[in-house]
DNA sequence: TTGTTTAAATTAAACGTTTGTTTAATATCT
DNA sequence: AGATATTAAACAAACGTTTAATTTAAACAA
C-alpha cells in the first residue's frame, strides 16, 4: 500500500523513535544514519529530503492509529460496557503508537512546518463520531445524563494520558515505579481504570 | 532578585514566545535577535550561550508558577468550594504561563539537555501535597469518597487543559470558535466548568 | 558646566561546526 | 549488461559563538 521497502522500514521506524525522543529539529539526518546503520545519502535517496522523510513516516503510521470502533458500536453491550471498552482500545492504541502521537502533536501546536495533517484530523473526527453514537445510545436509555458536552471527553481522556507519559519521571518516582516495566503495566491497568471511572462517573446517571 | 534588565527581560519574553511555538531547537539565536531587534551577540552577552539564555528563562518565570494556596487552604470554605477553587486557580496560572509550560514539558520529556529541572518538579510536588490535604480534609467530613487515587487527578486537570490546547484548530472549528477572544473565553467558563464537573463527580460522594 | 577617563553596551565581521543535500564513483544485484 | 543500491566526498547555507572595533553611558575632577 505505502510502497516502503524493508530498508525504508528501517530507516522510518529509527527515525520516529528519534523524532519523538528529541524533536524533529533535535533529530539529524547523520543521527538517523548512525542509528540505522545506513550512510547519510539515503535518507535523500529514499525519501528525497528530510521533510519527506518525515511525510513518510506519518502516512506509514496513520492508517494505523485508525481505531476498530465500527465494530464496538454494533456489539451487543451495554453503552457504559462500550464506553469502558472505547477507552481501553483508546489508550491501548495510543500507548501503542505513542511516538507517533508525540510528534504528530507537536507538529500539530509548532505549525513550524505547513504539513498537511488532515488525515490526522479526520481520525480525531472519526472517533469523536463513534464516541457521540455511544453516549447518545445510552442517553436515549437514560442511563447517561443529558447535558453532557461530547467534544470535552476526549481531552479528558487523552490529556490525563498523554500528561501521565510527559511526566513520567515525576509519575514514577511518586507511585513508587521503579522499571518501566512496571510504568507500563500501571497504565494498562490503574491509569485506564483511572480514565474509565472519570468518564463514567461524569456521563452515567447513578453509581 | 534575578537580576535581569530591562533589555534580558526584552530578549527573555521574544525567545519565550519562539521556543513555545518553534520548540528550542527550531529556534536559532538569529531568530531571536531578529524579533527581539537586537545584534546576534548580545545573547551570549548578556546570557553566555543559547542554553543558558534557556535556563536564564526558566529561572525567570519558575517564581510564577508557584499557585498561591496556603491560602486556600486555611480559607472558610467547604471542601468542594475548595476544589473548585483550586481548579480554577491552577488553570488560570497555567493559562497564563502556557509558554513556559510548554517549553517546560518539551524538555522534561526529550531530556536532550541535562537540565536541572527540580524546581519545577518541586512545585508540582507542593501542588500535589496542597490538593491531598484538601482531599483528605473532605474525606473525613465524608463528602468525598474514600478510594480517590489522588496523584492521577492532576493529569485529568492539566491533562485536559493542555490537551485542548495542543489541538486548537480542531477545537477551534468543531467547537465553532471564530476568534482568538472566544477560544480564550471558552477556556475560562466551559473547560474551567467542565474539569470541575469531573473531578467533582469523581470524587465527591452524592451529586 | 566643562573635558577626561573608565566601564558598559552595541556593532559588523569572522570563526569553526554542523546542517541538509548533491555529486560522482563504486559496488551489488537481477 | 543494466538497473539499483551504496559509498565517500564535497557543497552551500545556517548554526552558535567569539573577536575586535566602535559607540554610548556613567563617573569624576576641575
Amino acid at each position: 500500500m505505502n510502497n516502503f521497502n524493508d530498508k525504508q522500514i528501517d530507516i522510518l521506524l529509527v527515525a520516529e523513535k528519534l523524532f519523538a525522543q528529541k524533536g524533529f529539529d533535535g533529530t539529524s539526518i547523520r543521527n538517523i544514519s548512525k542509528e540505522a546503520k545506513i550512510n547519510i545519502a539515503m535518507v535523500s535517496y529514499y525519501f528525497g529530503s528530510k521533510e519527506k522523510l518525515l511525510e513518510g513516516l506519518i502516512l506509514f503510521r496513520i492508517q494505523d492509529l485508525k481505531l476498530k470502533l465500527e465494530n464496538l458500536y454494533k456489539e451487543k453491550l451495554k453503552p457504559l460496557e462500550k464506553i469502558n471498552k472505547f477507552i481501553e482500545l483508546y489508550i491501548e492504541k495510543i500507548d501503542q503508537n505513542k511516538d507517533i502521537y508525540q510528534i504528530l502533536h507537536f507538529e500539530l501546536s509548532s505549525n513550524k512546518r505547513a504539513m498537511n495533517l488532515k488525515a490526522f484530523t479526520d481520525i480525531k473526527r472519526g472517533n469523536l463520531s463513534s464516541l457521540y453514537k455511544i453516549i447518545e445510545e445510552g442517553q436515549i436509555q437514560k442511563i447517561f445524563k443529558k447535558d453532557i458536552n461530547i467534544p470535552l471527553l476526549t481531552p479528558t481522556i487523552l490529556g490525563t494520558y498523554f500528561h501521565f507519559q510527559t511526566s513520567k519521571p515525576f509519575f514514577m518516582e511518586i507511585l513508587n515505579l521503579n522499571t518501566d516495566e512496571q510504568y507500563n503495566q500501571y497504565i494498562k491497568t490503574d491509569l485506564t481504570k483511572h480514565i474509565q471511572q472519570t468518564i463514567k462517573s461524569l456521563i452515567a446517571n447513578e453509581n
